[in-house]
Formats: structure tokens, C-alpha cells, sequence
DNA sequence: GATAAGGGTTCCAGTGACTGGAAGGTCAAG
DNA sequence: CTTGACCTTCCAGTCACTGGAACCCTTATC
């Protein structure tokens, strides 16, 4: 298999894969004319490593997930730490968005949008106490 | 004033403040040892970035907002139509985060964690329906 | 045999928004 | 005169690709 039907069997762009390759994630062979050649079992891999960056796995985390999933003497444990772990930093992501949603669409809700200069919005950002000077006390 | 005390009143590292430099966000007067001097207006600016940062608007969002501020003859259509469209990729950003969370949860839910190699996780990541491929289809 | 289309290859640079660190200049206090 | 806390610039690294240049290989057609 060469890398462009690798590339539509896994919905993974070309580029990806060669980088994937660069930093060691697959490791296909060569034919003699250079060109790379992928067994079912890179592709397998490959696929695995769309599936986990989709769930939004950094690529560090996918590697360790692929160890796991190559090792029959794994602990699951080991997996949901890992899980459990990036479900937190999407948590902490959420609860962040969600912050900036609600004051933001307020703020939309509040400017009229027309052709006049008043601006809640800008009002708002240019208003002394919101700065980040004080989000930063929280922590 | 000099940066550590602008960093300290805008709760901006004196590392991003001088990167707001470099990209031309606010140009602070040098004293004759080289020094930044930041008037209040600079001040103002900063911590009027670092607030519109804090909302997530990209860096040249934020330049652009920084000039309809100082537009008197701004329109607001023109502030609300950049905070609409940053609230649309926020609520795309929301929308593929919630669909992380909850397949994620729901693996790890399913998950036993202990020391046995049995993992749905890894069985899910391994699915062969589940790929990318699949998700690229949609678009 | 020439050519064009559609593969493939490498390598370099850029993205966004910083951040870390090195190497060195300045200043006030003791 | 030294210490320590400032300040400066510049270079490199982050993350996960992505774009593009320059070039090679294969197959089909003229």
C-alpha cells in the first residue's frame, strides 16, 4: 500500500503520516524506488492514532496508548489513567469556553450593532477591574 | 513606568508585553539606558489586550478591536461582527469538546482500571468503523 | 521517444502566541 | 565593590501539523 491510499483509508493527510513517521510513530517499509510501503498492520496502527487524536489524545499521549495497545501484559489501569487524565484537561477546557461564551454573548447581546460608536463590547474591554490582573489572583 | 510594574498591573508576563511589542500592539517610549517607559495610555492598552485575550479572541482580533477603540467614528456593527464570529468558533470548539467528553467519559466509565490487560478504551481507539476516515466523510 | 498527469520523495519555513534561557547591561543598597 | 534585582536582545523551542519548492518515478498516450 503507498501512502495515498493509506491517506483515504484512514482519513489522515499524507503530510500527517510522514510526519508520524518522523517522530517515530510508524515505521514503514521501502521499495526500492524510496517510495514508502504500509502493511495492514501500519495501517491498523494509523488508524488507531486518527481514532485517539480525534478524542483529542496529544500525540505523546497516542504513543503511549499504541505501547499499551501492543502490550498483552498491560494494566487497563494504566489506559484510563491516561484517559482519565485528558478527560480533566477537557474538562478544565470546557469549563474555560463556557466562561468566555456566557460573558461574550452577553456582550453581543448587548451592543446594538449599528452604525452609532457605543460599544458594550469595547466598554467592557476597556473597563479597569476586568482585566486578566485579576484573574490571576484567583490562582 | 517600567515593565515589571506594567507586568504586575496587567497581569501580563513582561515576556508577552514585550512580544506585544515586537508585533506592534503598543510602542512604549525608551529611556536613555534602553529601558521600556510606559505611559498610562500604553497601560490602558495592555491590560485592555489582556482582558480581550482573556476572552479568546486571537492576537489579531484583538489589534483590530484595539482600533475600532480608538475610532471615534467606529461603527459598532463592525465590534459586534468580530465578537459574533469568535463566539461561533467558540460554540464550534464547545460543540467538538462535548462530543470528546462524552465518548471519553463513556470509555473510561466502561473501564475497569485495575491490573488486567482488558481494556474497552484501547478496543474502542482499535475499532475498525471508528477511524477518521469516517469523520472526514461528514465535511 | 517525448510528454503529461498523477503519483512519490526530501527539506525548509511558517503557523499562534507565547515561553525559556543565555549572555550581558544598569541601578540602588549596603 | 559587590550583590541582587532589575533591564536588554536574540535564539530556540513549543504543538501538530501544513504549504511549498524542487525533484524523482510510473503509466498512458501521442
Amino acid at each position: 500500500m503507498n501512502i495515498k491510499t493509506v491517506s483515504t483509508a484512514t482519513g489522515l493527510p499524507a503530510k500527517t503520516i510522514r510526519y508520524y513517521e518522523d517522530i517515530g510513530l510508524v515505521r514503514p517499509q521501502r521499495e526500492a524506488n524510496g517510495y514508502r510501503v504500509f502493511s495492514d498492520t501500519d495501517v491498523h496502527k494509523l488508524a488507531f492514532l486518527a481514532r485517539a487524536r480525534s478524542l483529542g489524545f496529544p500525540v505523546e499521549n497516542c504513543r503511549s496508548l499504541l505501547a499499551l495497545y501492543n502490550d498483552k501484559d498491560r494494566a487497563s489501569g494504566d489506559v484510563k489513567a491516561i484517559a482519565l487524565s485528558h478527560l480533566d484537561e477537557i474538562d478544565g477546557k470546557l469549563t474555560e469556553l463556557t466562561a468566555m461564551r456566557d460573558t461574550l454573548s452577553e456582550l453581543v447581546r448587548s451592543c446594538a450593532g449599528d452604525n452609532r460608536p457605543d460599544c458594550p463590547i469595547l466598554s467592557d474591554l476597556a473597563k479597569a477591574g476586568a482585566s486578566a490582573a485579576e484573574e490571576s489572583q484567583k490562582v
